[in-house]
DNA sequence: CGTGAAAAGACGTGCTG
DNA sequence: CAGCACGTCTTTTCACG
């Protein structure tokens, strides 16, 4: 992990289908050896994957929530997640230290679908209360990590 | 939008620089047919951009943390944008309707990184209180919105 | 809106400094 | 590790059903 390697990953947030050559131009390297870095970034796990970033509201996910679930005794991670990961609507989850014992990020079409899903969470046994706090607006949206330093 | 651009958003989901023969291999359509879809939905901002996926972890990002930030008297989603985005340790925020006023999704390197983030976020005036709630551990991590449907 | 062909260019490997 | 050069596969554009 040298700069060479944090600009290639800078280059590639901007643009994951950017070409080895492009990507060289800008980083001062080769598209060989663009390449070969890439590989390696990928093969060490540094580099999980490549996607497209789609427009939420184009296709029809107009409501967002972030839902915090209180649980009822000690809750395992993996039972939370046999759980969550039934619902569609569920973009992410974690647990968390605080008040709550989980935090779940979810998008729907709308509220109600919002609703019904969230109910789909609470039947669970365990699930003791849900807090649910609505987007109204998002205010920022970075590709994924802060500055690569 | 009809079912082979939602098929081709699929696979390129799961991988960004899969060819466009690929591509059309999995959805049946020839590579010029999904490139010219491609670039339309691009052009209408269906498709945002192509990214990476940085495993945080491997960077050195071992600490994340939900803050629902609470304000006094009303304060502006730009105000709030302009305080937030000063902090490159914020990856996404919103404002929410319910207890907080915004909720704001960090990453940092340690937790001392994080409470001085924290720290910088709380300097500005209207800010009435922070609570932080710090992920023990992801549970689920999808792509992007829930199915394609 | 689809296919298919043909030119331009990128990829991916092997070799060398 | 980097660069260069090579053959192969993709991209990109075009005319046409």
């Amino acid at each position: 992990m040298d700069d060479s390697d944090r600009a290639i990953l800078g280059c590639l947030l901007r643009n994951a289908r950017a070409t080895y050559a492009q990507i060289g131009s800008e980083v001062g390297l080769s598209a060989s050896a663009v390449k070969r870095r890439v590989d390696a970034l990928t093969r060490r796990g540094v580099i999980r994957g490549f996607t497209v970033v789609i427009d939420p509201d184009a296709l029809g996910w107009r409501t967002e929530a972030y839902v915090q679930l209180y649980c009822r005794g000690n809750v395992s991670p993996e039972a939370l997640q046999r759980v969550l990961a039934e619902v569609p609507e569920v973009v992410s989850a974690s647990t968390v230290s605080g008040s709550a014992d989980a935090l779940v990020h979810m998008v729907a079409a709308d509220v109600r679908q919002l609703e019904r899903a969230i109910e789909r969470i609470r039947r669970a046994p365990w699930i003791e209360q849900s807090v649910s706090d609505i987007v109204l607006s998002r205010i920022i949206e970075r590709p994924t990590g802060p500055q690569l330093g």
